[in-house]
RNA sequence: GGCGAAGUAGCUCAAUGGUAGAGCAGUGGACUCAUAAGCCAUUGGUUGGCGGUUCAAAUCCGCCCUUCGCCA
C-alpha cells in the first residue's frame, strides 16, 4: 500500500467567476502538488467542490430573481469547464448541495454536540416583519456610526473600513424591499473553541517548524496571545445544511463551519462513486496520511484553527457514526500552505470593477501551460504578487519559448534531420556528457525537495535553470559542427541532450502537464503521463449534481510506480518530428489585454 | 484599534549574524542546430526610515512609514 496524500483545495463560492488570483492562490498549487505526488506513485486524493450555500449565493439569486440552486449550478458548471481546460486534476470536484454532504456535515455536527463542544446562546439580529425572516448582515444597509457614510452594510462600512455592531447601525434598511427591520432575539449553536484551544495549540506546535510564517503566526500566535472564543455556527437561513436537532429545522449551519467539512464529505462521495464506500478512511483515518490544504490567506483561521478544532472535537465519533467497528480519530492537517494574494497591474483585483483576468476568458486566447507557468513563477508564496501583462509576455517569450521550448525544438529537429527519426546511439559517453546528465540527476533531488516543502516557485525556477544548462552544454559541444567532421561525436551530444530533455519533461510536468505530454509523445512514448478529467451526473435525494472526476485510465501515473527517476532513453528508439511547444506572443497583446480591464 | 505577513538592482525574486547574489530588461562580443531562439562578457544596490545590540546586521531588538489579510 502506498502512502495516502490528501490534497484539500479551497471551495470556490458558487457566486462569482474564477480569476487568476483564485487560481494562483489555491487551485493551481493544489494541482501541481497532486501531480507531483501522482508521479511519485502515491495514493493521491484531490478534493473540492462548489461552496453552494451561504449568503453570497442567496444575495445574487435575489438580485436576479432566481433560485439559489440556479445560481450555484451555473457557476458550478463554469468551474468544471475551466478546471478541465486548465487541467486541474481533482479526483472529485463536487458540491456542498448534496445528500452526502448533508449527511456528513450533520454527523460531524452531532458528534461535536455529543462530545460536549457545542453550546447555545441568544443574541439580537435584524428581522424583517415584511418577509417574516431574519436578515443576514449583508442584507441590511444603513448609515455608519463611525464616519456617517450611508450605504454601510450592517457588519462592515466599506467607506471607513470599520467592522460594525449591527444593532448600532443608524437608520437600517433591508436591501430587499427597503423596509425598516427590527431587532429580535434569536438563539444559535456555538462551537466551544475555548475548550478545544489547548489541543489545537498542541497540534500547531507540532507543525510550527515547517509551516509558513504567516500561517503559524496567525494561528498559534493568536492562541498564545489572545486565546480562542466560542463562535456561532448556525444562522437563520433556509439555504444551507439544516441543523439536525429537533425544533431547529428553521435554521442552517453557518457556511464557514460547514464548507470545510466538504474535504471529508467529498472523500466519502469519491468512495461511493467508485463502489468502495470505505475508501475515505484511507485518507482520513490512516495516521500515515498526509493532508495539504491549499487556500488563500483570507482563509487561514478556518483551516489552521477552526477546522482542526472541529476534527479534534469530533474524535472517534464520526467514524463510529459511519459504522466503524473500531472507530478511529480523523487525520489533522499536515500542512496549510496558504498563499498571499495576486494583484493586477498594480491594483487590487476586483470582480465587480472588471479589474481581473478571468480564467475562461484567458483560455479563449492563450494555452493553459503559459498561464500555469506565469502563475507558478509569480506565485504569491511569501507576499502579494502582481499579474502584469508585459511580464506575462516577457516570461512567455524569454523563458517558455526561448529557453525551454526552443531547446526542445532545436535538439529534436536536429536529431530528426540527421538520424532519420531514431534516437542516436552514442556509444560511450564523454566526460562532459556525463557531467550534464549528472547535473540533471541532481535536479531530480533539488526539485523534489522544493515540491515536498511546497516551494513551487523555487521548483519551477530550478527546472528552467536546468534547461539553461542544456543550452550551455550544446553551445560547448556544438553538434552542428561535430556532425560535419565526426558524426559519432555529434551522436553523443544529441543523445545526451535528448536524454536531458526526456528527464526535464518529468520535472516540468506537474507545472506544465500539457506541453510535457506533447514532448512525451514527440519522444515516442505511447503511454500518457497523466489521466483525464471526466464529468458525471449524480442523482440523490436532494437534487442532481454534476461531479468532475479524475480518471487515471491507462496513464503511467495510474501504476503505483515512482516515475520521479532518471530513466534511460533507449538508443534507436523511434521518435516524432517536433513542432514548437509554445506560441511566441506579439508585443501588441500587452496593450490589447490592458484595454480589456476596468470596463 | 489589536494581531499577522510583506517592503532588497529598472522589473521579478534569493541571501536565517560573516565580502549583498540570480533571472529578465539594458550594453558589448563571437556563433548559427533552433520559434533572430541559444552562448559569452558586462553596467546597475545608502537592503522603506530612524535608533539600538554586536568584532560584524538585509538578517536580532525598539519606534515610525507604506501595502495586504484576519479579528473586535
Amino acid at each position: 500500500m502506498t502512502k495516502p496524500v490528501l490534497i484539500a483545495v479551497a471551495w470556490p463560492y458558487a457566486s462569482a467567476k474564477i480569476h487568476v488570483g483564485n487560481l494562483t492562490g489555491s487551485y493551481l498549487p493544489a494541482d501541481i502538488l497532486a501531480r507531483y505526488h501522482r508521479l511519485r506513485g502515491r495514493d493521491v486524493l484531490m478534493v473540492s467542490g462548489s461552496d453552494s450555500h451561504g449568503t453570497p449565493v442567496t444575495v445574487r439569486a435575489d438580485e436576479e430573481g432566481v433560485l439559489p440552486e440556479d445560481i450555484y449550478k451555473r457557476y458550478h458548471a463554469e468551474f468544471i469547464e475551466l478546471f478541465q481546460k486548465l487541467g486541474l486534476t481533482y479526483d472529485i470536484f463536487t458540491s456542498t448541495h448534496t445528500s452526502n454532504h448533508t449527511d456528513v456535515a450533520q454527523k460531524l455536527f452531532l458528534a461535536l454536540k455529543e462530545n460536549g463542544y457545542l453550546y447555545t446562546e441568544a443574541s439580537l439580529q435584524w428581522y424583517s416583519t415584511q418577509q417574516e425572516r431574519f436578515l443576514p448582515d449583508r442584507y441590511v444597509e444603513g448609515t455608519c456610526y463611525f464616519c456617517g457614510t450611508p450605504g454601510a452594510r450592517s457588519d462592515q462600512c466599506d467607506h471607513c473600513g470599520h467592522l460594525l455592531e449591527a444593532e448600532k447601525l443608524i437608520d437600517p434598511k433591508s436591501k430587499i424591499d427597503g423596509s425598516t427591520p427590527e431587532l429580535r432575539e434569536t438563539t444559535h449553536f456555538y462551537l466551544d473553541l475555548e475548550k478545544l484551544q489547548d489541543e489545537v495549540a498542541d497540534f500547531l506546535r507540532a507543525r510550527q517548524d515547517y509551516w509558513r510564517p504567516n500561517v503559524i503566526k496567525q494561528s498559534l500566535g493568536q492562541i498564545e496571545t489572545e486565546g480562542l472564543h466560542g463562535r456561532p455556527i448556525t444562522r437563520d437561513l433556509s439555504w444551507g445544511i439544516p441543523v439536525p436537532v429537533e425544533g431547529w429545522d428553521e435554521k442552517c449551519m453557518y457556511v464557514w463551519f460547514e464548507a470545510v467539512m466538504g474535504y471529508l464529505s467529498a472523500a466519502v462521495e469519491w468512495g461511493m462513486l467508485h463502489d468502495d464506500p470505505d475508501a475515505w478512511r484511507h485518507w482520513w483515518t490512516d495516521p500515515e496520511s498526509k493532508s495539504f490544504y491549499c487556500i488563500g490567506k483570507d482563509n487561514i483561521p478556518f483551516h489552521a484553527i477552526i477546522w482542526p478544532a472541529e476534527l479534534i472535537g469530533v474524535g472517534t465519533s464520526f467514524d463510529a457514526k459511519m459504522g466503524a467497528e473500531d472507530p478511529q480519530p480523523l487525520v489533522l492537517p499536515y500542512d496549510v500552505p496558504a498563499n498571499e494574494f495576486m494583484n493586477l497591474e498594480g491594483r487590487k483585483l476586483s470582480g465587480s470593477k472588471n479589474w481581473a483576468v478571468w480564467g475562461l476568458d484567458f483560455l479563449e486566447r492563450y494555452d493553459p501551460d503559459p498561464m500555469r507557468y506565469y502563475l507558478t513563477v509569480n506565485m504569491p508564496e511569501t507576499k502579494d504578487s502582481d499579474w502584469d501583462w508585459e511580464e506575462f509576455y516577457q516570461r512567455n517569450n524569454n523563458e517558455l519559448v526561448a529557453t525551454w521550448g526552443n531547446l526542445v525544438n532545436r535538439v529534436l529537429s536536429f536529431a530528426y534531420k540527421y538520424w532519420e527519426g531514431k534516437v542516436p546511439d552514442p556509444g560511450e559517453l564523454r566526460k562532459d556528457d556525463l557531467a550534464l546528465l549528472e547535473s540533471i540527476k541532481i535536479g531530480f533531488d533539488t526539485v523534489e525537495s522544493h515540491f515536498e516543502s511546497v516551494k513551487l516557485r523555487a521548483a519551477v525556477q530550478e527546472c528552467m535553470r536546468l534547461a539553461g544548462e542544456v543550452n550551455k552544454y550544446l553551445d560547448t559541444t556544438a553538434p552542428w559542427f561535430e556532425v560535419k567532421t565526426d558524426k559519432s561525436e555529434a551522436a553523443k551530444s544529441i543523445y545526451t541532450a535528448m536524454q536531458a530533455i526526456d528527464w526535464l519533461k518529468i520535472l516540468f510536468s506537474p507545472i506544465l502537464p500539457h506541453t510535457s505530454q506533447k514532448l512525451h509523445n514527440y519522444l515516442g512514448h505511447e503511454q500518457p503521463l497523466f489521466g483525464t478529467l471526466i464529468t458525471k451526473q449524480v442523482e440523490d435525494d436532494l437534487s442532481t449534481h454534476t461531479v468532475m472526476l479524475y480518471d487515471p485510465a491507462d496513464s503511467l501515473t495510474a501504476e503505483a510506480e515512482d516515475l520521479w527517476t532518471p530513466k534511460e532513453l533507449t538508443p534507436g528508439k523511434a521518435f516524432n518530428q517536433p513542432t514548437p511547444l509554445f506560441v511566441k506572443l506579439d508585443a501588441t497583446i500587452i496593450e490589447e489585454e490592458r484595454a480589456r480591464l476596468g470596463s
